[in-house]
DNA sequence: ATATTTATGTTAAAACTATCACAAACGGGG
DNA sequence: CCCCGTTTGTGATAGTTTTAACATAAATAT
């Protein structure tokens, strides 16, 4: 059970928080500062600097004491972390209203996120373009996927179809899905599926606005009689 | 520090699981199964047993020994906890290309989320119609918003005007803010803030899909030597 | 009726995360 | 060259979340 010490898994709370160490890590390069001690981007990002420093230490000893973190430094490498030194092949699967608005999204492709090649089921669509990426029958996906090394996959298909569609992109050389359908999908292989559920965040924020009436109903909840059924 | 039992903060963890056991009451509802066990449950969700019994205990004692959960009356619970039971007015903020997928988008109306107006800068879009809903100069927004009572507003706009329209709805009657926007939220008053950062899950998943090769340069990255800089 | 099975609510333990605290190491000024 | 302030990496500690275990109670079978 006991894994070697330099095997040991970096825990997800721990990963979610990576991007936001990149995100402000190029706005300090951006506004050319040199270095920064955990304590300044503690201030900054609002986790405390003890959590950045064991944050970072998951990966390896990028500061130095007395100094802090390099930021030019610290960027790169939390950028290779996250993967983000190579560019990488993505294929869009659903050109309706959401497929529609992800490929004229532009701010992917700025950090190396190319859609390389639309699908859809729609023959009316299949032979178009959005913004110069041709949009092809899903018959074709697996065949193109493979012949272009492409890296991932955004389906965003109506739900009834995501599991089919799920199940053909898995014989493919595709490593990552990133699932905006309301199904959650479950591959057998080895590739990652990254979740965007949208009704579950907007219910989120409802539990969120409901809170305060909630609690008086809680109150009335907790106490009373439980019935039997029927 | 210690509260009473009866106001004891439900946790983070617990709030994000709530709209999958909806979803899967309301699947299991659809096939009109009357009973459910958290054993049954579990094997729908993936969570332990022992987990949802304790997550649905946060709000009330809604089973019973040797029976289980009654179906339809632990979906009108959560739906209730979620505030599910009552509809809300949304406002869109932005007609760009997220916002008319998310204009387009009539997942949301099944579940009482009704977008009644939307908002632009751009005088091209003002005055047109997305869905029968009629498109207004963001100048308006505070008036529209109270006129009709509004208690959610998706900010869907370039990065760079979220602050300032943030700020603007913050005087108004708005309960919580769907942010779809990178930019992360600070608004003073009680007003709930719930994130929507596509280019974070991006990362995550791109995180994972490059963890194998991660694993060697961990190795070498740990035993490396500590350099001055400089 | 009574026994057996099912399945909850709850308490206790384990696993996981976040925070604290401090020795060790570096940078910079005299 | 040495001292002093800074700031890391890390081991200890506190807090949170998940899982396990079980006493208790209802449902079902005999």
């Amino acid at each position: 059970m006991e894994q070697p010490d330099e095997f040991k898994k970096v825990s997800m709370a721990v990963i979610k928080r990576l991007p936001k160490y990149h995100q402000c890590l190029l706005n300090l390069l951006k506004d050319n500062v040199e270095r920064v001690s955990s304590q300044k981007l503690s201030k900054i990002l609002g986790f405390t600097a003890s959590q950045i420093r064991q944050d970072l230490n998951n990966f390896g000893e990028f500061g130095q004491q007395g100094y802090g973190y390099n930021v030019s430094q610290l960027y790169t490498e939390i950028s290779k972390i996250l993967g983000l030194n190579t560019s990488h092949k993505m294929v869009l699967v659903g050109a309706g209203n959401l497929g529609q608005a992800l490929a004229n999204y532009t701010g992917f492709s700025t950090h190396g996120f190319n859609i390389v090649a639309i699908f859809d089921s729609n023959p009316k669509l299949v032979g178009r373009k959005i913004k110069d990426i041709s949009i092809y029958h899903v018959e074709d996906i697996e065949y193109i996927i493979n012949e272009n090394d492409v890296d991932i996959a955004i389906l965003a298909v109506p739900q009834d179809k995501a599991e089919k569609i799920a199940i053909k992109i898995s014989k493919t050389c595709i490593r990552g899905i990133w699932n905006f359908t309301p199904k959650e999908i479950t591959v057998n292989s080895d590739i990652v599926v990254e979740n965007v559920h949208l009704i579950d965040s907007l219910f989120t924020l409802s539990y969120h606005i409901n809170e305060g009436k909630l609690q008086e109903r809680l109150i009335k909840q907790k106490r009373k009689i439980s019935l039997t059924h029927r």
